[in-house]
DNA sequence: CGCTTGTACTCATTTAATGAATACAGGTTA
DNA sequence: TAACCTGTATTCATTAAATGAGTACAAGCG
């Protein structure tokens, strides 16, 4: 797992949500990304990363495909979710992101699918995400004390991601309350 | 300008910016970049990647290289500054971050260089910066008023984001009243 | 004199990401 | 009816970023 990997994996995780909800082909998760409601707003994904994508998946053993006759003339894959998938996709759902930076993508994107599943599963989510978060903020804390002079960069930056996280566990706060009721 | 480029040249500008305190060469470079105060706490940079920025800063007329007989043995590459990397590096410098997601990186990047330079230089920073933040926050307002659901993903979204903006705001207001008084 | 440590850089390989190309069915228009 | 455009569906060659490992040598130490 060498070169690139930005945020880990979450892309990906997408693609294994799209496909929990039934068989889908390459050419159609990319009309869903593109179109679909929110994740659309979160995520652009070009077509053909989108196949090499699933081809990874497969590869990893999340996605198995059957090449079926397609609508149009001929040849297209079926992808669907291998039981492995399913697994690696449900843990991804409930973990938490371990940092503040993965919190746009990575949680927004659980939060896409824990809402197609229950409140219930939304609740546990944002929860668990809370204490997280809380977790981040208490980190920060000895570096502050650490700073005596109230200029120093260091100082500086952490308070820019205590704001930052503040501003999270605010959110997420309002998030329980709306979405939970 | 193909695959490949999360914040538009981040780490590149930081390395120019090393260089405009004077010539140096990669091994230098890591090595500040690596022990330095502020710097280490938001970038990381791996010698290879590092050399290879050198080269690809060069290759794009920013720096000029000299070979020079090294302290410890032989060959070592000492970088300097060009005129038109001067020029970048001060329009980049002055520039706001245009998106949300590139703060962190990307403008306490530049506030660390501001401060180097001069207060009147960290408050233009932070000012213009301010202005920019203002802007993405009434660009939210619309995409808010637009969603009567208060369950609606979209909505829960763009308060995420109107969240974060706020709290940067916020933080750039501590900032100029600690780093310019 | 062999060993580790610090200086300084290079290289082959892996992986991500992109733009462009391919292929064909079905409908439109001239 | 032939030329053309649009929508479906996927593949491929290329580029660029990122990494780990490797090279090379001086100097100090035991």
């Amino acid at each position: 797992m060498s070169p690139r990997q930005q945020a880990p994996l979450s892309t990906e995780y997408i693609l294994l949500g799209l496909l929990a909800q039934g068989p889908a082909h390459g050419y159609d998760l990319h009309k869903q990304l593109a179109t679909l409601d929110g994740l659309s707003a979160i995520w652009h994904v070009k077509q053909s990363q989108l196949y090499a994508l699933l081809d990874k998946l497969e590869g990893m053993g999340y996605l198995q495909s059957v090449s079926t006759p397609g609508t149009a003339y001929a040849l297209r894959k079926q992808y669907h979710l291998t039981e492995s998938g399913r697994q690696a996709f449900d843990a991804w759902l409930i973990s938490p992101v371990q940092h503040a930076r993965e919190m746009r993508q990575g949680f927004l994107a659980r939060l896409y699918f824990a809402r197609l599943s229950s409140a219930a599963a939304v609740q546990q989510l944002i929860d668990a995400q809370y204490t997280t978060c809380l977790d981040w903020q208490h980190d920060i804390q000895p570096e502050l004390d650490a700073t005596s002079d109230l200029k120093s960069f260091q100082r500086v930056v952490s308070l820019f991601r205590l704001n930052q996280i503040n501003a999270m566990l605010n959110w997420l706060d309002e998030c329980r309350k709306t979405l939970t009721a």
